[in-house]
DNA sequence: AGTTTGTCACCTAGGTGGCAAAGT
DNA sequence: ACTTTGCCACCTAGGTGACAAACT
């Protein structure tokens, strides 16, 4: 499914991969029991690099590496919310744009957490995977912690890449669709860009204010 | 100033002042240093009483109780910020609706923290001061500290009275005027509410969808 | 007697992608 | 070659007080 890249602008790259971890610890984090969304910023400059790796985690549920000993922890599982959406994203390569003040996700990240002690004390962490294996700017600082307590969900779904100008038109499109602040930009056949590199149908130029 | 109460209803009453801690801690909270504000959502039951008491707390920047002998904590001093607006809300006898769901302030509680250590971690708790002896339902709640690492802050142009519908119709009229979110209701003449309690001048309910 | 809920018009605040121009 | 900035129209989200009705 190549897709020509429209515009001559930028490819700043970098797939990645949203991860959830669970584990019990001292501190308190008052959060819903039912459902929990993450709202990070994408911020430039954000790791980028060129290749297109994969991770080898498994699919959204499962956990990596060996079960934790703790039975507060060992019952949790996690489920991603509007797993869907972020399928049809990533069938078309899912792209996030990142800005240097800061940009939203979309999809958003969120998650289903069943199996809490609604007396223990959680927490929880999110972070993204770097999926190749290019210098990671941001960080390295993973807290350490017994492999008891410890308990980690990778979502293969959510991999994206960091980019500056949308690559794909249908990454834009799909965006615009599905995207409740997007509903400004839904007139056009969505058919019209698959294909094609042509400007917009030059809207006109509505009424501006003076 | 006495103004008649307007409506016949509620009068839920409680006079409360907003007060800021500041004490060296080893958690570190990420804030801008120049200034920081409070969004407490007023949520009812509120603590309520009828008494119309005032503390005796002093004026803005100065700490209660003996000076602190942490000195990263003795050398910082807070500044309320619109201290103008507050004063002139104070003069009317500031009021704030408290919902169920919980309401914003207005003026909002936001000061400026003078003299912090860019090196030291600090902590910072804010909370309400009633200013009536009736029982305060939320808590009791209050961290002890040594004297030493704690400094506290009292500023009576913050005080309130908690209230279900506004009872001064001159506070609703200065809200009106100096928060944004209500430009909606700025039509009539302020002075026209000072004196009588006639309901508003019936506006002709503009269009309605369907 | 007082509170809660709902609806209303009007506003702020800020999230969308598009685009052109300037910056690096 | 790529990023940043600024503007645009259009949208969501939610903060305002007013008011009426229902609730307790």
């Amino acid at each position: 499914m190549a897709v020509p890249a429209p515009h001559n602008k930028a490819f700043g790259q970098a797939f990645l991969s949203a991860g959830l971890g669970v584990l019990a610890a001292s501190e308190t984090y008052p959060l819903p029991m039912s459902s929990s969304s993450w709202e990070p910023r994408l911020v430039s400059p954000f790791p980028s690099g060129l290749s297109t790796g994969s991770t080898g985690a498994q699919a959204m549920g499962e956990p990596t590496g060996q079960g934790p000993k703790n039975p507060h922890v060992s019952s949790v599982t996690v489920q991603l919310e509007m797993k869907a959406l972020w399928e049809e994203f990533n069938q078309l390569g899912t792209e996030m744009i990142v800005t240097k003040a800061g940009r939203r996700m979309f999809p958003t990240f969120q998650v289903k957490i069943l199996g809490m002690d609604s007396l223990a004390d959680y927490a929880l962490l999110m972070d993204f995977v770097p999926l190749d294996d290019k210098r990671y700017r941001c960080g390295g600082h993973r807290v350490a912690h017994s492999s008891g307590d410890f308990k980690s969900f990778v979502f293969t779904e959510t991999q994206f890449t960091a980019v500056t100008p949308y690559q794909n038109h249908r990454i834009t499109q799909l965006k615009i669709a599905s995207n409740p602040f997007a509903k400004g930009f839904r007139e056009s056949d969505p058919d019209s860009w698959t294909a094609s590199a042509q400007p917009l149908p030059s809207v006109p130029a509505r009424s501006r204010s003076s």
